[in-house]
DNA sequence: CATTCCCGCCATCTG
DNA sequence: CAGATGGCGGGAATG
């Protein structure tokens, strides 16, 4: 069934190719791996083996993944499936701590969670995004503490990330602007390059499961990207089959990708071949796996095509392309907002600051 | 040249 | 202390 598109390069040989191992693809895989009936638990080196890629890049999809509620750590190595069925609550959960964030005085009073989509026009506009995300910044006492760790993860990352989205009108925005949004404070050039290239790893994650889709800003041309939100089910199993029909049958289905084969940045085999060390049990998805540097002829070459490792069936990656853009003005001033609420943050606590690195 | 983002070193955090 | 985690940013692909 599918395979990408045939290696359309006759070279034949140990081709890198860097979308064979991008993280969206990576979890497209881990996706098509473990959502399936059955499974209720994960175990990392089994992942990392199965998948054929280093354990580094399990952590990375595993952190993002269960910032949306489809996994939960369960011990050291292991995690609790929850499965695609978990990720509207888990959306749910990430809207309301946002609102809650910024509303704290009103207390528990009308939590007011706008409905839906539908919030065009709420009477209480959006506050601050620091608010709504509320990144712990560094405390006077950072200087005591062990570098708050936790705070700069990629999970956290990820949930600000989609919060921005969800708790605000806006729906499309350039991986730099959040950066930015999400630093608060710390408008350091070095730390903004950073954060953007977490971004990009996580979005390339939720691309692949289609939370959100890439695109380009209507008026200025700067790459961005848009939220498309969890519209589904689809996603197969986990036997709760919604009743919501189905606009989204054509996106959010993975699969039939194989797995990463695993090849240095430079050609060269690297002796040390994860999976090879583990009985790789070829799942149906995989046509071939990696075996001890064997210079995989079956290694599929990139497709062909311009981009996106877009799951799938190819036939249904057309849903990807362009559509016209509604709302130009709205966004503009949604930036403007963004803009302000940082600067005035920003100045607000440019006293005490300094203490970072630079 | 600019943008995207993979790779894996090595600091931290468990157990 | 060994093994598990996972920041972080150099620099290689790609656009």
């Amino acid at each position: 069934m599918s395979l990408i598109s045939p290696s359309t390069s006759a070279s034949g040989s140990t081709t890198y190719c860097r979308k064979q191992k991008s993280l969206g693809l990576l979890c497209s895989n881990f996706l098509s791996l473990y959502n399936r009936e059955g499974i209720e638990t994960v175990g990392l080196d089994e992942a990392a083996a199965r998948l054929g890629v280093e354990r580094r890049r399990i952590y990375d999809i595993v952190n993002v993944l269960e910032s949306v509620g489809v996994l939960v750590r369960k011990a050291k190595n292991t995690y609790y499936w929850k499965g695609m069925g978990a990720i509207p609550k888990a959306l749910d959960d990430l809207k309301a701590e946002g609102f809650r964030n910024n509303d704290e005085q009103i207390d528990c009073k009308s939590v007011k969670v706008l409905e839906d989509d539908e919030d065009e026009r709420s009477p209480n506009p959006v506050v601050s995004v620091q608010d709504i995300v509320k990144e712990s910044i560094n405390e006077p006492s950072v200087l005591f503490k062990s570098d708050n760790r936790k705070e700069k993860s990629l999970g956290l990352l990820t949930k600000n990330f989609i919060k921005l989205f969800i708790c605000t009108k806006s729906d499309m925005l350039s991986l730099d602007d959040a950066a930015k949004i999400l630093l608060g404070e710390a408008r350091n050039p070095s730390l903004t390059r950073t954060k953007v290239r977490r971004l990009y790893d996580i979005a390339n994650v939720l691309s692949s499961m289609n939370f959100i889709e890439k695109t380009h800003h209507p008026e200025t041309r700067k790459p961005s990207f848009r939220w498309l939100g969890f519209t589904g089910q689809t996603y197969g199993q986990t036997g709760s089959a919604i009743s919501t029909v189905d606009k989204d049958l054509k996106k959010r289905a993975f699969g039939t990708e194989l797995t990463n084969i695993c090849f240095k940045r430079n050609k060269l085999v690297s002796p040390i071949d994860v999976a090879a060390e583990y009985d790789v049990k070829p799942l149906h998805l995989a046509p071939n796996q990696v075996g001890r540097s064997t210079p995989a002829s079956t290694i599929k070459s990139c497709d062909g095509d311009s981009n996106k490792v877009k799951n799938t069936h190819g036939f249904e990656s057309l849903a990807s392309t362009y559509r016209p853009q509604y709302q130009n003005q709205a966004l503009r001033d949604l930036f403007a907002h963004y803009m302000d609420a940082w600067k005035s943050w920003y100045s607000e606590v440019a006293d005490m600051d300094q203490v970072k690195v630079i």
